[in-house]
DNA sequence: CTGGAATATACCTAATCGGGTATATAAAGA
DNA sequence: TCTTTATATACCCGATTAGGTATATTCCAG
């Protein structure tokens, strides 16, 4: 299982990572409150904790899991390119770039807009 | 294919996406820059176009391709929770554990550290 | 030390998906 | 018209993966 991307494409996983927001939860807790088998939410765990969305501590039989959202930093990440598309001017660029001409490489890359 | 966060896991789509974000392209420009098979460039624009993350315009025998980056709000607004845990205070988290909802409460609660 | 609770893991299977190749379609140019 | 360019799609295949079931492990209680 490779990148974070991967990690968070599963429903179930988000679940659990949503769960975890709003404090640590022990395996238990999280199967009744997500209704999922057991072993499903252990192999979602193991994944998570692999990919160091979560870490855990040993609370007599129990695993109390909890967050460590650093890697989502990175989702975050390659999300900021594209912030800009939606905070404001998107038609100037559309009706712009209409003509561009595609025949040879287009190395240029326009700047945002240019007032 | 479903979800935002099933399109976006495929990192041939992460590189159009991020391509595309200086401007629109041709597939064949695409397709040189990203150095993939053509095949595989038109497979994951439809993905991408089924799923409302570019949409295309027809120039003669091309198609242009361009961002259209609403879709990416979902994953940034699934994001946003988190973004407390790496910003900083950890004291935000306090406040979010007041919205735990009781009603799907386990039979055991661990009576770790409750106040 | 025996039984039961909590969690992890091994195994199998069905479904999905991405790559590769070949081909279809459409438009431009000679 | 015939050819070339540009893109889309159909098909097959190998790999990955998530779910289900059963079992192993660990720890507490009696």
């Amino acid at each position: 299982m490779a990148s974070v991307f991967e990690i968070i494409a599963e429903p179930s996983r988000r679940a659990i990572l949503s769960l975890l927001v709003s404090s640590e939860q022990s395996v238990g807790q999280i199967e009744r409150r997500l209704q999922m088998p057991q072993p499903t939410v252990s192999k979602h765990l193991r994944v998570l904790r692999d990919a160091g969305f979560v870490e855990s501590t040993v609370d007599a039989q129990r695993r109390l899991y909890r967050l460590k959202p650093e890697s989502l930093r990175e989702v975050d990440a390659w999300l900021a390119p594209f912030r800009r598309f939606w905070s404001a001017h998107l038609d100037a660029l559309e009706n712009h770039l209409d003509r561009v001409d595609p025949s040879t490489t287009p190395t240029a890359i326009p700047a945002k807009r240019r007032p």
